[in-house]
DNA sequence: GTGAAATGTAGACACTGTCAACTTTTCTGA
DNA sequence: TCAGAAAAGTTGACAGTGTCTACATTTCAC
């Protein structure tokens, strides 16, 4: 009804790129709304499939079981995240560059609860299974990681960068964790922590960054009274 | 079989007694040994009856549902934390004090990766719906922000103890849930992460704290090199 | 054209949470 | 003491799920 091809709806491997209305693909955006609708822990392929309109049978026909279908949807979420991690305001200023990364980081969280709890809240399903996913997820981590090695640039020894990387995401991954509302909903802080909590969490990451350099450094900048 | 109590139509009135309100505290023991077992997500109501031997309706007699079941799981873990948290090894030093709440909470988060994992990494059930595992839940960072607030002292406002508190959560929830396995299970780190890389964050934290009081006061002891 | 592979369908099985009706035990109060 | 109510446990049923097997259809490759 709502999706319907029949039998392959592969063309020539060779002439045409791709084509045809992937019952693949359409699974991955219906699971999506499904998540959206009921919760990750109530994702079902038999719903994905009434969604589209085929057979409850017919997903198995792209995804061995329903956790390569939730691998597929979180792959994809990685893709979005470091889309969006990469698409932060640059600058050549060490503090801004790191300031830039960390709100990007909390904005994805942020406006996208769902995609990050499928990220990082949702235990993985058989990790070694999922090869793709786990690529996905390292090349994110890079991304910060990279970051870092331009800011450090020559004034620590670059195994420290994995240390700072550290942390930082610790930092940034249990912000988001709380505030997203994956844990202690109720959680009750005075203050509205939408717009002051994120503010104040990276002037403290950029506090002990500049701590760290100056413990490595003579030359120090004055801590700047925010 | 294992669990045996009155009510039994068969079987002879049995010679022990055992008090009713027995079977609600076995089936908390048993969820946890099925939790341990199987992961969270695949814990079985039934699968609880059959470890206590009755019947796969017995359990609805002491919870409503199988979440109110999960609630009161939490809910202990919760109390287990708490308790842990204040088995701290105390000082007079704020700093010590500090480092001595951040050692206390990682080691409870990777020595009990699985209860952890359960009162953070795991969506609620209905916040709403089960008042006492909120309220032990926000014992728990009472304990945080009570400590924060002797550690702060008169030197900053009240109102400020909120953010660091948040800050420091933060930071131990993401380190602990990026430990933990939780997520990324497969991430790439040079290193041993175990011992290098909690010390590095806590002593981060400290750096940034010490930026902190450096900012509203003029007297400030010299950072040391760690 | 003719296989054969890709794709979708239908039925079945074991499992789940939960509702309803029943039986048995235990407690309570005149 | 002894009914009767309440508590606790049982069986049976229903709809929902993931996944296995067998079957039907489509479309490509030769």
């Amino acid at each position: 009804m709502a999706y319907h091809v029949g039998g392959m709806p592969r063309s020539k491997p060779s002439s045409e790129p791709m084509s045809a209305p992937d019952l693949k693909d359409a699974c991955v955006e219906a699971a999506r709304e499904a998540i959206a609708a009921h919760g990750i822990e109530h994702l079902s392929l038999r719903d994905v499939a009434r969604r589209l309109g085929v057979s409850h049978q017919a997903p198995y026909r792209h995804y061995p079981s329903r956790d390569h279908l939730l691998a597929e949807v979180m792959r994809r979420c990685f893709q979005h995240f470091s889309h969006h991690l990469d698409a932060r305001a640059r600058s050549d200023d060490p503090r801004a560059e790191l300031e830039s990364l960390g709100r990007q980081y909390l904005s994805f969280a942020l406006t996208h609860p769902l995609e990050y709890r499928l990220m990082f809240g949702t235990p993985w399903p058989e990790a070694a299974a999922h090869p793709d996913l786990q690529r996905e997820a390292n090349h994110a981590f890079d991304i910060l990681r990279r970051a870092l090695s331009r800011i450090h640039g020559v004034t620590l020894p670059s195994a420290r960068v994995d240390e700072d990387a550290m942390f930082i995401w610790s930092t940034m991954h249990g912000l988001a964790g709380i505030m997203g509302g994956s844990c202690m909903p109720e959680l009750t802080v005075d203050g509205q922590p939408e717009i002051v909590i994120p503010q104040h969490v990276l002037s403290m990451i950029g506090l002990a960054m500049e701590g760290r350099f100056m413990a490595h450094t003579a030359t120090m900048n004055p801590p700047r009274t925010e």
